[in-house]
DNA sequence: CCGACACATAAGCATACACTTATGTGTCGC
DNA sequence: GCGACACATAAGTGTATGCTTATGTGTCGG
């Protein structure tokens, strides 16, 4: 179960703001830790966890370890938030639109 | 931050168990007990968390408690996935046309 | 009222998890 | 090669969490 792994990893408020930075770009370990105070050991352990999920993947340049949002990641959220599409209220669907519309 | 509880909710299989079997319909908590070895007082702590996280609302009737998907906890992640929509892999716009789709 | 029922809350306990320090692995410049 | 650097892994620890049993709260039928 994908899912198990994709949500225990948002639930931690450390990964979820390492996932949202990802989301600015790609950015190897360290650089992810700036504004964090967090260990270089916790920040790999988070960087496992979010990665065994699917959610980022990693590239190896060098000695430094670039990371980057992992699209598949996104997809099993998508798709697991589809089962629900009888819930989503009005706005959603709007929203759904919009972002839509901005990809032309 | 209602992100923190919702996927916190989430990450657990007992109470995703639960919210897929709402999202059939709403049912009491001890129907919700059917088919899930839970003793009762842990379904009711289940779900607690999910309604402290706006994903599932109550309804009392009598003496039962109706459970159901609360639309505003959905529509929470939605709005959250939103954020990272630069990432959508192609099949989840198509997803999100189909879902509209079939809305009409 | 009173017993039965549906559910919530309290208290205690075992496991999971996020952190720490210490150490290992791999790559770079000299 | 060797020290420095970037990162991963190991081991230990405090806290959060999900479970249990016991009890409380509220509603119904008789």
């Amino acid at each position: 179960m994908i899912e198990a792994d994709i949500f225990k990893a948002l639930a931690d408020p450390t990964r979820r703001k390492v996932f949202e930075k990802l989301a600015g770009g790609s950015l190897n370990a360290s650089a992810l830790r700036d504004g964090l105070e967090i260990s270089q050991p916790a920040m790999s352990q988070h960087l496992a966890v979010l990665r065994a999920a699917g959610l980022v993947r990693e590239q190896r340049q060098g000695r430094f370890v670039n990371y980057e949002v992992d699209p598949d990641g996104i997809a099993s959220i998508g798709t697991w938030l589809a089962r629900y599409r009888a819930y989503w209220p009005k706005r959603i669907e709007a929203l759904a639109d919009l972002l839509k519309d901005m990809d032309q």
